[in-house]
DNA sequence: ATGACGATTTGATTCAGATCAAAGTTCACC
DNA sequence: GGTGAACTTTGATCTGAATCAAATCGTCAT
């Protein structure tokens, strides 16, 4: 399935997000009231399944999308079929590659998501036309970069068991704490795609979990729901 | 070494960039006449041997460079000595980090290079002043992500011998090529240093380097002027 | 030239993680 | 509520790259 196909949310009034300057500041937070009526008319917010793909690697896109609620995975496949996750996206992050039609990766809801969906042209001409929106996109094409990088760090140079910690601990970062050192949540990713993440593979993965889980570092409901009851603890094993 | 402690160029008229408008374009290619001549008040081109760490991971730095000459690495080291070479830059690169002051990896001097020192305020003024020049550092910090994100795929999912094909591709495309096919050029980085990038050890980056070059894929000379007979044989070996 | 030190290559062995194989679980769908 | 398919866990074995250990090569200062 794909984002053409999927439902669109809300059609009367697209809203790309007039109700959500605040909250979901990148592309919105950037622009002026009437530049948001304008793109609000030409712009429509959906629901993608999990596995809805959004973009297509190798592929042109007609537009652009700032994810709203939900998970997005940024993935890159050889052409023998290996693959590898490049990266995670989370509300409010732009999904796109501002002035390059083709992408060089796919990008798929990895769970539920909401996205607003832009038309490229009239993104482009906002772009170019509102130094602001430029820098928010700047802004957080720097900030990917840094993950980016410090996710090269994790695939070189650590371990199987480093690497797993590390995930933990990034999603973990994405959740609210319940106390101070305690946070529980729901795994956006599989096993395979967690393998696809770390450059491992889903049995490795799955001992390491197995093996935090005996050690007391997680507790694990239904295998998806995860529970840390000391974040110090997994920060450390990440090393 | 560092920057300050290095030979400075041309010290009379430090010459951001005025005579390299058009073949060094990064910062200076965005910029007025009249901001040119303020930048070259202020900045100073500089001569920085192989080795030469310009900006310390984990530090504050009040400037950026521009890379007139020569290969910069960006490196990020564990507290354990572990450490991951994160991208290679090239002339005419920018090098630092914008709106952000501390760095999160270091730069360093590959090979023996030229680069022009700008002071951090003064190029964040301009940035914030001059959207054609936020437009020039936001490409140049997509086409990073890019290359990041394509090395996350190296890294994560391709054999040893894949890795150092794939370096060696990575370095060919910033050489001339001497015809159709053949091109030949030398490595700015040591095998530890490869090692580093591809997240092997040294004797596995030997070893499949005396492997291509029994397999005729590649000569050596002196271990690090190589010549590629056939790039076209390299690129498939890469997958 | 000679010696010395660092970089590279080569060889022998080990080990972390992959692969192959088989149960368990979970959960969507009748 | 039962069934089947996909996902996850666990176990046994194998292997690619790491580690440990020596040579060999370059190159620079004497």
């Amino acid at each position: 399935m794909d984002v053409a196909s999927s439902e669109v949310f809300e059609a009367v009034v697209p809203l790309a997000c007039r109700s959500c300057q605040a909250r979901h500041g990148v592309v919105c937070g950037a622009l002026s009231n009437d530049q948001l009526k304008e793109l609000n008319r030409h712009s429509l917010r959906r629901k993608v399944d999990a596995g809805c793909e959004i973009i297509a690697q190798g592929s042109e896109s007609s537009f652009y999308s700032n994810i709203m609620r939900g998970v997005v995975k940024l993935c890159k496949v050889m052409p023998d079929g290996r693959q590898q996750i490049v990266g995670l996206q989370f509300a409010p992050d732009f999904v796109g590659r501002p002035f390059v039609r083709e992408s060089a990766l796919s990008a798929e809801a990895a769970t539920d998501a909401e996205i607003c969906v832009f038309p490229r042209n009239l993104l482009d001409r906002m772009i170019s036309e509102t130094p602001e929106l430029q820098r928010s996109l700047h802004d957080q094409a720097l900030r990917e970069l840094d993950a980016a990088r410090e996710w090269m760090l994790t695939l070189g140079r650590r371990t199987a068991e480093e690497k797993v910690a590390s995930l933990l601990h990034l999603i973990a970062t994405h959740a609210e704490p319940q106390t101070a050192t305690c946070t529980a949540f729901d795994l956006p990713l599989s096993r395979a795609e967690i393998a696809d993440f770390l450059g491992l593979t889903i049995e490795t993965v799955s001992r390491q979990m197995t093996k935090f889980r005996k050690q007391g570092v997680i507790l694990i409901e239904n295998s998806r729901h995860i529970i840390v009851p000391d974040m110090d603890e997994l920060e450390r094993i990440t090393a």
